[in-house]
DNA sequence: ACTGGTTGCGTAACCGGTTGCGATAAGCCA
DNA sequence: TGGCTTATCGCAACCGGTTACGCAACCAGT
C-alpha cells in the first residue's frame, strides 16, 4: 500500500490540504470539530507528514551533520550523546561522519551534507583545507568548528583549553620530582595535539627542565602507533621517567608498551594522559588523566550551531572549556 | 548570495534543467560539447543538487537511520563504522539515535526516522514494542534488527550467537577449576543478556555444577550498575570463586568492585567479561572476555537493510555472528 | 522529392508539502 | 433588507528536482 499523503488525509477528513496543512502545524485557526476530523484521518492512516516534502518549501531541513574522526573513540562517543541532548528536545536528527583523519574522505562527507541540506554542521576537522572549504564550499550552511582549530579560523568555535590542560598534567609530573620527561605528542597536523605540546614545553620551560628533541616522539593516532612511539622512548640510551600522552590511543599503546618491556610504571616509568576513559581506572596502573569535558563540548556545540540556524549571533563565537586533573596511580612513584 | 539551483545552472549553460539532470545522473546520451558546457557552469555556480529535491520524486532519500543505544559504548561505536563502511561507497548517509534504553526516546526516534523518510533502519531495540512498531509503524520502511532479538520476531535479523559465546566464556573459567561461579546477569528485558546468561546456565549444567540463585545478579547495564552488583555478589555469606560479566560497561564496574573489596584477582576472585575492549589489555589484570565482532555486525546488518531497499531478498535473513575468547590473566588462578 | 529512422534535446506534469490571497457564509447593525 | 465584519477554509503557485513524451533537424535510401 503507498504511503499516504497530506492529500490522503484531506480527502478523508473532507478538507482541504492547506486546511491539513494547518492543524498539523498550529499554523491558523481551524474549527474545534475540523480539527478533530483532519486528526482522526491522520490516525486512521497512519499519517506521517515528509519532512523531505516539507523541506523543499521550508528550505530547513532539521538535520545536523557532523564529522569526526572515530566514532569507536570514547571522546567522540561522549561529544555525541552531548550534541543529541539538545538536538532531540527540537526535533533535529544528526547525521554522522567518520573521516578516519582522512582527507578524501572530509571532502566526500561535507558533499553529502551539503547535498542533504542539512541546516548546520559540526566539525572536527582534520585538514588545513577547511580553512578553504569553510568559505568556499560551505557558504550556504552554517559550521561550528569543534575540538580542533586552525591558524585564520575566525567562525564560531568551540574547543577545549588544551594548553593549559597539558600544562596542567606537566605541572603534576614535575611536582611529583620528574625532571626527565617526554611526551607521545600524536599528530602535529591537528591542532589540539600542538597545543598540547605546548603547554607540556611550557611547563618545563617553567621549570627550566630541558627536553632533548628524542623525547618529543609524533605519530598517528592509533593504539599501535603509540605503542610503537612508546616503545621508541623507552628503548632511548638515554630515557626520561616519566612521559606526557597526548590523547586517550596514545595513551594506551604506551601503557601496553611499558608493559611488554617489562617496565613496571610508575616505579620506572610515570605517565599522565590526556583525556579521561572509564577504563583509566581499572588500568594497570590506574591512569592520572587530564579530563576533558567532552559531553559539554558537544552540547555548547549544538546549541551554537543552533543559535546560528535561527539567525542569532551565538553570545560567543569562540568557546574554551577547561579541563580538570585526575590523579590516580600512574604519574607519582612512591619516594 | 542564493543558492544555485538546477535552473540556474540551465540558464548559464543555455540549456533545459532536463538537459542539466541527465548529464549530472548520466542518465541519457548528451553531446559532448553541450555536457562540457552544462559542467563548466556547475563548477562556477559551485553548484550541488538539492538531496531533498531529487528525493521528493525519487522517493529515496539516501539515508538510513540507526537506532542504538549509547553511542559512547565501544561496542556500538565499531558497531557504527562498520556500517558506515558500506555506507560510504554508495553515497549513503546514516542518522544514529541514541536512546539510553529509554523507550519514550526509542518510539522519538522512530517517529523521527519515518518523517524524513529514511530508505531503511536498523535497530538495536530495547524494547518488545518493537514486535509492534516493527509491522505498524514501520511498514513502509524496511527495518533490520541488529544484536537483540525478540519472541516473534521474523524480520531480518543480525546478531552474534551470544548463548555460545556465554558458553565458551563459561567454560573456560570451569576449566580453570572453577567450581563456583555466579554471574552479572545484567538487564534481563534485552534478549542479548537473556541468551547469555542461559549461554552460562548451559555450561554449569553440563558439568554439574550447582547455581545458587544469590549468585546470579541482574541490574541496569551501567558501570555503576555493575560495581554495586559485584559488590553485593562478593558481600555474600558464601561468595563465587569466579564471576561472569555479561557486558562491558558491567565488567568495567566489576573490576571496580574488586578492586575497591581490597581483592586480588584472578586469585581471590576470577572474571571472564562478554564483549572486548581495547583497554581490557591493560586492565589490572588484562581481561580475559569473550569478544564478538561488532565491526562485522555493522557491517552485516548495513548489507541486508541495502539489499532490502533495492528489493532484493537478503541471502539469509537471519544471521547469527561468531564470538571468541580472549583468554588474558583475570580467568584463572594459578593453582 | 518524399519517407522513415536516428540523434539530441526541450515541455510540462509530477513528487508532497507550505502559504499568500481570496472566497463563502454567517452574524450584526442600522 | 442591504452592507459590512468576522469566522472558517479553499485555490493555486511554488519549492527543485525527475522523467514520460514528443519535436525538430538531419541523414540515408529509393
Amino acid at each position: 500500500m503507498r504511503r499516504p499523503t497530506i492529500n490522503d488525509v484531506a480527502k478523508r477528513a473532507g478538507v482541504s490540504k492547506t486546511t491539513v496543512s494547518h492543524v498539523i502545524n498550529n499554523t491558523r485557526f481551524v474549527e474545534e470539530e475540523t480539527r478533530q476530523r483532519v486528526l482522526q484521518a491522520i490516525a486512521e492512516l497512519d499519517y506521517r507528514p515528509s519532512s523531505v516534502a516539507r523541506s523543499l518549501t521550508t528550505n530547513r531541513t532539521e538535520t545536523i551533520g557532523v564529522i569526526i574522526s572515530d566514532a569507536s573513540n570514547y571522546f567522540f562517543g561522549e561529544v555525541l550523546l552531548g550534541i543529541e541532548d539538545v538536538l532531540r528536545p527540537v526535533n533535529y536528527g544528526l547525521i554522522v561522519c567518520n573521516t578516519a583523519e582522512i582527507l578524501e574522505r572530509e571532502a566526500h562527507y561535507l558533499d553529502l551534507l551539503m547535498r542533504q541540506r542539512v541546516d548546520g554542521i559540526i566539525a572536527a576537522a582534520t585538514s588545513q583545507r577547511w580553512g578553504i572549504l569553510a568559505q568556499a564550499e560551505v557558504r550556504h550552511t552554517p559550521v561550528v568548528f569543534m575540538d580542533r582549530s586552525f591558524e585564520g579560523l575566525e567562525g564560531p568555535f568551540v574547543g577545549v583549553d588544551n594548553k593549559r590542560g597539558a600544562y596542567l598534567g606537566t605541572r603534576h609530573l614535575i611536582e611529583c620530582r620528574h625532571r626527565q620527561i617526554g611526551i607521545l605528542a600524536g599528530f602535529q597536523r591537528l591542532s589540539t595535539m600542538r597545543e598540547r605540546l605546548a603547554g607540556f614545553r611550557q611547563a618545563l620551560q617553567e621549570h627550566d627542565i630541558p627536553l632533548p628533541e628524542e623525547w618529543v616522539v609524533t605519530s598517528p593516532l592509533s593504539i599501535e602507533a603509540g605503542r610503537e612511539a612508546m616503545r621508541q622512548i623507552l628503548t632511548l640510551p638515554e630515557r626520561p621517567t616519566a612521559v606526557f600522552l597526548n590523547n586517550n590511543l596514545l595513551s594506551l599503546g604506551g601503557l601496553l608498551a611499558i608493559r611488554e618491556l617489562g617496565l613496571r610504571c610508575p616505579e620506572d616509568i610515570s605517565v599522565v594522559g590526556f583525556d579521561d576513559h572509564p577504563w583509566a581506572a581499572v588500568s594497570d596502573p590506574p591512569l592520572t588523566v587530564v579530563r576533558q569535558p567532552a559531553q559539554q563540548l558537544g552540547q555548547v556545540a549544538a546549541q551554537m550551531v543552533l543559535a546560528l540556524i535561527n539567525g542569532e549571533q551565538p553570545p560567543e563565537s569562540r568557546v574554551l572549556l577547561e579541563c580538570e586533573m585526575i590523579v590516580r596511580q600512574s604519574s607519582c612513584p612512591p619516594h
